[in-house]
DNA sequence: GCATGCCGGATTGTCGACAATCTTACGCCG
DNA sequence: CGGCGTAAGATTGTCGACAATCCGGCATGC
């Protein structure tokens, strides 16, 4: 016979062990918390109805991330990522797309650049219906499946942080004026670079599209700056 | 009265927190263990005499910062990086490397460059007493001074964590007959680029430096397999 | 009024014990 | 003699309780 409720313990609807970390991460990386807002273990305990253990173990690999930042004896908090560090983590990102373009152009394969071919569709589409946020998503896959040609792991993992760690101000730098035509014209130009199987013309691609990011990102963070109404002391 | 005697327990002598941390991490990168050795939690716990507690911690971080590879229910074992592995982190490196550099150009001060010069000057020293482990040291401290320079906590960051990862193959890639004259000299191209605030020519010039290390490490990758008695099959 | 010190609540850090899981060795049977 | 289930041992995962620490408010004294 089978029990009905057996909502106390006996509910392994989670898996706790490495779960609570994705959970966790996911919590955070979506914005559920506010940056610097703390992160009480029993609090997260009861919420992902779990011990103090598994919270304590994500907490430490979050923290190692750069997710959080915990201070002895004085508990975890989102951690806040500065203006400053934003640039710096974009700037390392795109030294990482660069060296990752590549290698992709060294292995990428027929069915590959299909694929490829498909995204950049699917974002003429999206542009054209005046979807940026859903040509922002593509975006990102676009760039992910780069990442998976190119079969560098090293690399890819390191991006993958660093994106989780910016996820939480990108937005900030997804709405800019006039770029999207252009920068649909560019992610064309890497994938033609990448059917050529030629890594110099793809990192000159690569390069071509990232080399305003970083621009365009100072310039949102200075005019986020002067909404929240700046006053420099 | 104080006692002579009291190993048990009220010896201090660590400050256990996170300090277990960084004894593990430093057995771990000084090749105290062997690659792919078990880490059980209770003779860590004992050698370092302290709990399984912090010893949990330790290897949380250690496993998100890739020395330690932790598999659910089966420990933990000091991580083997595959020779691929290298490879791909020393690219990284490379890109990190060239990234940095250009930062230090912007910031670099007239004493740094002293001291760039006085490092200079210790490995021709180095060189001419036929030294090159002292030089390859040299050589670290080199390059962290330019990390230092740039101010660039994130990509600085990471660097340190590669490095980390690999110290235990590094031994295979010092030793390159003929290669550390003409390292020297690169050395002093950079320096130059760096004086002269030149954040294209630091580039290159470090480009250039950077360029044969994957190469030498491929070779010495090699040779090592031929030595240690490699068979295909 | 202000600095200082102290107490109480809240939270993290650590320990010990137990449950869950994996590994190995052993014996049974075909 | 070899495959296979099973039991014992070893090791990790989790929980609960307690100690250590931090934070805030409050009283005290100058």
């Amino acid at each position: 016979m089978v029990k009905t409720e057996v909502a106390t313990k006996a509910t392994p609807l989670t898996e706790a062990p490495a779960d609570v970390y994705r959970q966790l991460r996911e919590a955070i990386v979506s914005g559920e918390f506010q940056p610097n807002e703390r992160l009480v273990e029993v609090d997260l305990a009861r919420r992902l109805n779990t011990g103090r253990t598994s919270i304590r173990a994500a907490l430490v690999r979050l923290d190692q991330e750069g997710l959080v930042a915990r201070e002895p004896n004085r508990g975890a908090r989102v951690r806040l990522v500065s203006d400053r560090e934003a640039i710096e983590i974009e700037q390392v990102r795109i030294a990482l797309e660069i060296l990752i373009v590549r290698y992709a152009a060294e292995k990428v394969s027929p069915a590959d650049l299909e694929d490829l071919r498909v995204d950049l569709l699917e974002m003429r589409k999206r542009l054209d219906q005046g979807d940026p946020l859903g040509y922002s998503e593509l975006n990102a896959r676009f760039h992910q499946r780069i990442w998976a040609i190119a079969e560098h792991e090293t690399a890819t993992k390191l991006l993958a942080t660093l994106k989780s760690q910016s996820l939480r101000f990108q937005f900030r730098t997804i709405l800019r004026p006039g770029r999207t035509e252009r920068s649909l014209e560019e992610h064309r130009a890497i994938v033609e670079a990448l059917s050529a199987r030629d890594p110099e013309a793809s990192e000159r691609a690569m390069t071509q599209h990232l080399s305003h990011v970083v621009e365009t990102l100072k310039w949102a963070i200075e005019t986020n700056r002067r909404q929240a109404g700046w006053r420099p002391r």
